[in-house]
DNA sequence: TCTGGGGTCCTAGGACCC
DNA sequence: TCTGGGGTCCTAGGACCC
């Protein structure tokens, strides 16, 4: 049988819900992202930027200088994950095997549900009205028998679009677009393809399978049946993560070793505070650190013993870090990162000591504190580590 | 222009084991 | 004395996505 797959893609989506709150905003020029005269980037940017070349991602420094007349916003977080909320209970009425690929994108499998919806077409229009009626925001949608096509096709189709590439369709439909349309292909291996005079996918196509294996390897062979349109992918479940880390740029760089250390102690807890609500365990701790000259490195340690617990995680990073930092070099970004995750229920009645036990405890007890009043309201103090030792 | 933060996946070399 | 091949794990770095 042959899927049919919807991708669902809100337009402009933190701007968007800027713009309900204060309809004063529409037509404008509006950047959603970080300070302005700070060094983040953009989040969002309205229809209106766009026109002056302002790009998600894009450094915000830059953003002002092309469109210094835009308004620039922060943005409301919590609001824009209320409204997810309710475009995800619009998906539902259409399907349950929906994908939320991010807090604005989806993927939903209407195959076999024919009779229910009298075709994908016919659905795609009906979800369209239905999420601007319930929520007032605009979405795009592509439409066609796999993700990949679809995905392509609700970016062809912005803004407030539906685009349906009818099955048999799909690799004429792809062959025009240039490679770097395609999902997968980023700044880095576009110019690689266009040496090689591969410019659309279409070229893809024709380049053939062997060749980009031979050139690209393993990524090469995943890249030849997505340019004709034949991705199998199938729908993701909802796993757990690989990986929890947290990080941070300074406002501005610093050789301040008293306040790096401070602020590894502080993301430490931050990321063993996720991993119990994830009721999970890293075996991988890792450092990451960026200079002034944004060179980046990373360290990772793989421990004995599976750990959630603040003063393990810092321990070992501190370590880390003392190693990898001369004392001298202007650090921009510090992160910490935990990996090779195990899930808690292997785990329980296998602490090594009582310590270490009656430790969890007490990180439980500040968790329950930190629920109800804000994560900065407990601080562990450093003197816990010490003790531990 | 001066580059966030959260992730996933892949590669490659070295250690170590059989 | 010099030298296999396969497999797994660990570490570092990088491309890419939203």
């Amino acid at each position: 049988m042959l899927r049919q797959i919807l991708h669902v893609d809100m337009d402009a989506f933190f701007v968007s819900v800027e713009e309900l709150a204060d309809p004063s905003l529409k037509g404008k020029a509006v950047v959603v992202g970080a300070d302005p005269d700070g060094r983040g980037v953009v989040a969002a940017a309205s229809y209106e930027a766009r026109k002056f070349g302002v790009h998600s991602a894009m450094p915000i420094g830059r953003a002002k200088k092309l469109c210094p007349h835009a308004i620039f916003l922060r943005g409301h977080h919590a609001k824009y994950r209320e409204y997810s909320q309710k475009i995800y209970e619009v998906f539902q009425e259409f399907t349950p095997v929906i994908e939320m690929v991010s807090i604005d994108e989806a993927y939903l499998d209407l195959t076999g549900s024919e009779r229910l919806h009298g075709g994908i077409l016919s659905a795609a229009d009906r979800l369209i009205r239905t999420v601007k009626k319930r929520t007032g925001l605009n979405c795009s949608v592509g439409a066609s028998t796999s993700r990949l096509v679809s995905k392509i096709a609700s970016d062809q189709a912005k803004p407030h679009g539906l685009l349906y590439v009818l099955p048999g369709c799909e690799k004429a439909f792809l062959a025009p677009l240039p490679v770097r349309r395609m999902p997968g292909i980023g700044k880095v291996t576009e110019p690689e393809l266009l040496s090689l005079g591969i410019a659309t996918i279409g070229d893809l196509q024709t380049y053939g399978a062997e060749r980009l294996k031979k050139r690209f390897g393993k990524y090469g062979e995943w890249l030849f049946p997505k340019s004709m349109g034949k991705d199998i992918e199938a729908y993701a479940y909802e796993e757990e993560p690989k990986s929890i880390s947290h990080e941070t740029t300074f406002p501005v760089d610093t050789a301040d070793g008293e306040e790096l250390e401070r602020t590894l102690s502080y993301i430490s807890q931050l990321v063993a505070r996720r991993l119990r609500e994830h009721r999970m365990f890293a075996r991988t701790v890792g450092l990451k650190l960026r200079n002034h000259r944004f060179k980046t490195i990373t360290r990772d340690m793989t421990l004995d013993e599976p750990t959630h617990l603040d003063s393990v995680i810092f321990e070992h990073v501190l370590r880390m870090f003392n190693a990898a930092w001369d004392g001298q070099e202007k650090i921009r970004l510090i992160g910490v990162r935990t990996s090779n995750l195990e899930n808690s229920t292997v785990q329980i009645g296998l602490f090594s000591s009582e310590k270490h036990e009656k430790l969890d405890r007490v990180l439980r007890a500040a968790d329950r504190v930190r629920g109800r009043y804000g994560f900065d309201a407990l601080q562990l103090a450093r003197s816990l580590d010490r003790e531990k030792k």
